[in-house]
DNA sequence: AGCACGCCGACT
DNA sequence: GTCGGCGTGCTC
């Protein structure tokens, strides 16, 4: 058999992303027979790394190196399918990678859908797309709608598009049973979505559905519209029920008419059938989702659509920012005060952040939305960085709850229930309305307080609360690091009840229904939800009024509407005003505007009900009174004087270690490094400071700028090699980082 | 992160 | 005698 060399007898290396946690490139020798079509930047290939093979990025293709040649292997395989990663896309990863310091390996792992990252090759099957005959008979589609609405409600939906898969039905809230009964009645067929390029500004605009914009509203999409060539990132402010998503709308109208792609980010358990229909029901394109609730072969379907162009409009969370839509012409951020748009673990970046800097090397526009914005955004829409929009009137009938205070420090409590708040729930329930008991778990670590007179453990040097740390028996101070027991006594009038802040609701929720047997109480969380289809059927069901009383956790303040919810009840808001978590009342506040805003109607207003022992605290005050951007401007003007970000930028370094002294250790090494316009906060003990077996420690490096946080991050990542605890201990970074306790 | 290599405790 | 515990070090 006859071999044919390669044209060329240069010699090709490729510097490839493997997926490790390593900052660092690896070189591999390109066969000349993989090279018959040229290789390209973004390509994967398959190499061996160490005993295993890998799939890893190209990211340079050079015709010499600086390793040693003999030293290097040879790449085994190109992955040859239709998916490379664009050059901007590629572009935007290794800015990601630069920005966060994290290994660039393990970045555009992240970036990938998991069925990309396989060695084997994953056969992708078009999604089947659901559409209606035309053919069909008045006669019939009247029995249809008399006899069972929920498949006319479904004929609708399919009528208006061009197509929508089953996953699409499904998070709308129809089951399968009735998309089989309208195929055996024959009016409708599925058949495969086609590959090729859709064109929709014909259809785009379905001026019908239009809402007519307030003064407010029309000024913003004139304002988006006109700028809709560049970059520009526009805040929209708008309290709830004001019509953020009108304004959106209308704003990516014109996108979408020139052919364009937007891509929309929510929060996690944001995406509601509600937000969903709205999308489908105005636009006749078609819109892919990338949520959670997707399997992996879904995910890599968006994926694969938003690349060839076949979606119009892509949905999804977090990761859906490294979506390659093949042209975008403009993202929007839904509540962006979110903070699962932050990932916790592994690559720590904020979805909302990264996609501002999409945007600009993009050079497209970006809003972000929010009835709370985050201080970030907010300080730079008030220093003018960005177009800073406010919606203060709501539309036609929304209502926002009042917040109200309820002073718990001379009650009895029942696990955690305040007698006055218990006969609130009482009176909601026998006037027939709905109540929602709010289940805030404690997402900071806590102050101790005393029970009897409400004395504060604090720092006397730092005049901060101490932080409790349960398993060491010890009081940590997180600005000096500072540690005392914890006392036995209360200091300040003796008595030996000192309890963490914001404990005892633990049992509440199995005691509910001992509490108010009469009525049908239902749980909505992550867990009861998980199933696809499952959030809109208990969405249902509380309309119906078949439960009368919700418990619920964060997921019930977004998104959803509860117009016969006239009582929301939180239970406990004390730990935020005293946590060392410097954003921690920034986030109770807007949980409480969110869950504010989710319940009653103009003729029915509800009403939020707060338990604190705490209820003259300036802040929860401030707040009560005068509302959230009141609030936030006067906390901004606290950070701004204790030079807390906005004003300053941080880097968090975590170490974890089988024994304590490692990574305190190995951090401590890290402070014996000046920076000009830096300075350290510990290192101290995480406030989980034991998960698994190991000891965590953190480390905060606070700059005055942003160059000189990632020039001191970059020098500290270059001295981390030669720390003598190096090799003892696990470490990452994370840079602007929202959660300090763990 | 994997994974191999290596040196010490209780078991077919 | 070995199976396996996880500490250590390496990956082009």
């Amino acid at each position: 058999m006859a071999v044919f060399l390669a044209i060329t007898s240069t010699d090709i290396y490729l510097q490839v992303a493997i997926p490790v946690p390593m900052r660092q490139l690896f070189t591999y020798k390109l066969p000349a027979e993989l090279n018959t079509n040229a290789v390209q930047l973004g390509e994967r290939v398959i190499v061996p790394f160490g005993s295993r093979q890998v799939v890893g990025i190209v990211l340079s293709i050079d015709e010499s190196t600086e390793y040693a040649a003999k030293k290097l292997k040879l790449v085994l395989s190109r992955v040859n399918d239709n998916f490379s990663f664009s050059p901007q896309l590629l572009h935007f990863i290794q800015r990601c990678s630069d920005y966060y310091h994290h290994p660039i390996g393990d970045v555009f792992q992240q970036a990938l859908p998991v069925l990309l990252r396989q060695i084997k090759q994953p056969d992708v099957e078009l999604p089947l797309v659901w559409l209606t005959k035309t053919d069909l008979s008045e006669e019939e589609q009247t029995t249809t709608a008399k006899r069972s609405p929920k498949q006319a409600e479904l004929l609708t939906m399919l009528k208006q598009h061009q197509g929508m898969t089953w996953s699409e039905l499904l998070t709308l809230g129809f089951n399968k049973a009735q998309l089989n009964a309208l195929e055996k009645k024959e009016f409708i067929y599925s058949k495969s979505r086609a590959v090729t390029l859709f064109q929709w500004q014909e259809q785009a605009l379905q001026q019908d559905n239009r809402l007519a914009l307030s003064a407010e509203q029309a000024l913003i999409v004139a304002t988006v519209k006109e700028m809709q060539a560049q970059f520009s990132c526009h805040l929209v402010d708008g309290i709830t029920g004001s019509g953020k998503t009108e304004v959106y709308l209308q704003a990516m109208e014109q996108i979408l008419a020139n052919n364009k792609q937007v891509l929309v980010l929510v929060p996690e358990i944001g995406l509601t059938p509600q937000t969903l229909s709205r999308f489908e029901q105005r636009f006749n394109v078609p819109i892919s989702l990338h949520h959670s609730g997707l399997n992996n072969k879904e995910r890599l379907q968006t994926w694969l659509e938003a690349q060839r162009g076949t979606a119009a409009i892509v949905i999804g969370t977090r990761s859906a920012i490294f979506t390659p839509l093949n042209d975008l012409g403009m993202i929007i951020v839904d509540e962006e005060h979110d903070a699962s748009f932050k990932q916790q673990d592994s690559f720590r970046y904020h979805a909302r952040d990264i996609a501002i800097l999409r945007a600009r090397q993009l050079d497209i526009p970006i809003i972000l939305g929010t009835a709370t914005p985050s201080f970030e955004s907010l300080q730079n829409a008030l220093s003018g960085k960005y177009h800073y929009h406010q919606l203060r009137k709501r539309a036609g009938n929304a209502s926002t709850a009042k917040i109200s205070l309820i002073d718990v420090a001379q009650q009895q409590m029942e696990h955690g229930l305040s007698g006055s708040l218990k006969q609130a729930i009482k009176n909601t329930l026998a006037r027939g309305e709905q109540a929602l008991i709010f289940l805030n778990r404690r997402g900071y670590a806590p102050a101790i307080n005393c029970q009897e007179c409400h004395w504060i453990a604090d720092c006397q040097r730092c005049n901060k609360a101490f932080t409790l740390h349960q398993g060491q028996g010890l009081l940590i101070c997180h600005h000096c690091a500072s540690q005392q027991r914890i006392p036995p006594q209360c200091p300040s009038c003796g008595s030996v009840r000192i309890k963490p802040l914001g404990q005892g609701t633990e049992q509440l929720e199995e005691k509910i229904g001992e509490f108010f047997p009469d009525y049908s109480t239902v749980r909505i969380d992550r867990d009861s939800t998980r199933k696809k289809g499952a959030l809109a059927k208990l969405l249902t069901e509380v309309s119906n009024k078949e439960h009368q009383l919700l418990i619920g956790t964060q997921m019930l303040a977004k998104g959803h509407h509860f117009p016969d919810v006239t009582l929301v009840a939180v239970l406990d808001v004390d730990g935020a005003l005293f946590s060392y978590d410097f954003r921690a009342a920034e986030h109770m506040a807007q949980l409480l505007v969110q869950v504010s805003g989710r319940a009653g109607r103009a003729s029915k207003p509800g009403k939020v009900m707060v338990q604190s022992k705490f209820p003259d605290h300036p802040l929860l005050q401030d707040l009560v009174q005068n509302g959230y951007q009141h609030f936030a401007k006067q906390a901004l003007i606290e950070r701004q004087q204790a030079l807390l970000p906005p004003f300053s930028f941080q880097a968090l370094f975590r170490a974890e270690a089988n024994y304590p002294s490692y990574p305190e250790k190995f951090l401590r090494a890290m402070t014996q490094i000046a920076f000009e316009g830096c300075q350290f906060a510990g290192p101290v003990p995480a406030a989980m400071g034991k998960k698994a077996g190991k000891f965590r420690f953190h480390l905060i490096l606070q700059a005055k700028s942003r160059k000189q946080l990632h020039q001191a991050v970059f020098k500290l990542i270059h001295h981390s090699a030669t720390n003598e605890w190096q090799s003892k201990v696990r470490w990452s970074i994370d840079i602007d980082p929202v959660d300090l306790s763990w």
